[in-house]
DNA sequence: CACTGAGACGACAACGTTGTCATCTCATCC
DNA sequence: GGATGAGATGACAACGTTGTCGTCTCAGTG
């Protein structure tokens, strides 16, 4: 089928390793044996097999696993690109597979990737244990953790935002604007980010001291459809809050549907910048992040582990952003 | 380091082949054997050497290459996803690359993959000759093209969106609530895309004898800023157009902004659907289409061919549908 | 002319796995 | 009791490449 060194050197009439060395422009071929071997690679259409190099002298297969929720929602795939940009760099390639949060798909993907070798794997990792993954690591395969750190057992990089100050300068912008009753909604408690963000919200009201008021608080819409009800529910209080801080884009863009439905005013702000959100009928204010900075500086750290740097394990903060842009800034009714 | 079927073998003391039945699940092996053998499994922590794998036999890889402008962009990131989801049925894994529309980057990513022998590959060819691709294709290669097709040489399945038949419905969309006038919006005239929706456009308007007027046609915007810019050119005019019809959602938006700015109430369809449509201050109308279908489609197809389905090149043309949201229903002034 | 050494090139092994075929062990049967 | 054969296991080669080392050629030197 495909040709191989071994056709290349019996058409230009030289030996196997010969061939290898020009392929690989090693020096210590005559320039009329090196145009002979070029001939007929183009002649035959020969693809150094990059299968067989890896695999001779245990070779890097110079490629990295990743392993995301899903590709398709916007989060994930800036990730993704923060990543490739790296990979490219470094002439790696990136092998992907989304986990679609399920534990058991998760461990198979990075089994997967484990056997086909990968360099290094770069893993946001689901709310599930991840022990089984110290064998691999003991067995230097390099990894990443982003987004969620992984058990405290699992000693390796992880790349966080700042969850905690991006959500308690929110709400703190809130109370700035003169808001005292401010709804937090969560996403499910399971979930570390929202856990970290839950806790930004708790500590902007009691540095400010604000009680918190557990009744505006709620843990576990997921989705737009439940942001936008548990939303209607909180303005349909007797004494609804003046303000909404929302966890994440979906929970946003639920309170949202929710406010305007109801005709509020009610101040808005929600962690996550997401397109568009300035061209709303509300322009909305958010706490803004960067996923692909969080995928590059991933990488960059995986493939320092993959050149055999030996630093203890690093945790980086990534830093966020308040946009003012509208919806963050009506006063309390 | 990662210890092999032989390291297995010695420590089970038993021979390197039987691991490797062990490993696949091979019959013939006495319990008390396979039991032995996966106890040094687990105690020494073997993965199988997927390399190793697809090197003896010339076995597939069980990978396929991806390669598409850029996964960060929502339609490419939903193409992805839905090769994955193919892939996983299939137990394949996917290998992407960004080629960010640079033909010598597209080029240089599927000479690599072909490198690394993927089993199959999956392209958003650029707007370059591809004809260096025939030489990969006898070799084997199979290989799909999605969203827009490659030059004539080239015999390979193609999926595409019914961008003619999307445009006009648009179009028509516009001319049966009363308009005359209205303006296109078409990306660079090097996109096969913005041609053949340039071509629905042009049906449209002759199939209800309207002649088209080149002064309200402006090929080139290619960005938001592009489009707002040109939109607020034809507004500006002393005839303006009463309807816009935007070629692509980046243009959608652009125009958006233009209209908004003018204060006029100008009709708009665009093409391609996005995130949020519904929730602008004008909601938009659009022609969706589903970029993740294409994926799909795709990559079901590539798979028959990796199968070694000997069919005619495939042409497959994805149905668009007309979403009503408001911004294409207003009369003309 | 014999010697030296650098430069060009080739033979061979090895990477970790699996397909092929050979061998070895028994229980079964006449 | 020896032949038979099924079942279990092992030896070995091969996949396509590259690292190591050996061989060969030939210009330069004494």
């Amino acid at each position: 089928m495909r040709p191989t060194m071994r056709d290349v050197a019996r058409h230009a009439g030289v030996s196997l390793k010969t061939v290898s060395r020009v392929v690989n422009g090693e020096v210590g071929v005559r320039p009329d044996t090196a145009e002979k071997v070029n001939e007929a690679i183009s002649a035959l259409g020969f693809r150094r097999n990059d299968i067989a190099r890896a695999l001779r002298g245990g070779k890097r297969t110079r490629s990295l696993g990743l392993v995301i929720k899903d590709v398709a929602n916007p989060f994930y795939s800036q990730i993704a690109r923060g990543v490739e940009e790296v990979a490219r760099l470094h002439d790696l390639f990136v092998i992907s597979g989304c986990s679609d949060e399920d534990p058991a798909r998760e461990r198979h993907l990075i089994r997967s990737l484990c056997e086909r070798r990968v360099d290094g794997l770069l893993v946001v990792p689901s709310a599930a244990d991840h022990r089984y993954l110290i064998p691999e690591l003991n067995m230097g395969t390099a990894a990443v953790f982003m987004d969620r750190p992984p058990e405290e057992a699992i000693r390796a990089d992880v790349v966080l935002i700042d969850n905690v100050g991006g959500a308690r300068s929110a709400v703190e912008h809130l109370i700035a604007h003169g808001h005292r009753r401010i709804a937090c909604l969560a996403d499910l408690p399971g979930i570390f980010t929202a856990r970290e963000r839950r806790r930004g919200y708790d500590e902007a009201l009691q540095a400010h001291g604000i009680p918190v008021d557990e009744s505006l608080v709620r843990l576990g819409p997921h989705d737009v459809a439940g942001a936008e009800a548990a939303t209607a529910e909180l303005l349909a209080l007797g004494d609804p809050p003046t303000a909404v801080f929302a966890g994440n884009n979906r929970l946003t863009i639920g309170a949202l549907r929710a406010i305007q439905a109801a005709g509020r005013t009610t101040a808005l702000v929600g962690f996550d910048d997401f397109e568009l959100a300035d061209m709303l009928a509300t322009p909305v204010t958010v706490v803004a992040h960067y996923p692909a900075e969080m995928g590059r500086r991933a990488a960059e750290l995986l493939c320092r582990r993959m050149d055999g740097e030996d630093l203890p394990p690093q945790r980086v903060l990534l830093p966020t952003r308040l946009i003012v842009r509208g919806s963050g800034e009506s006063p309390p009714i």
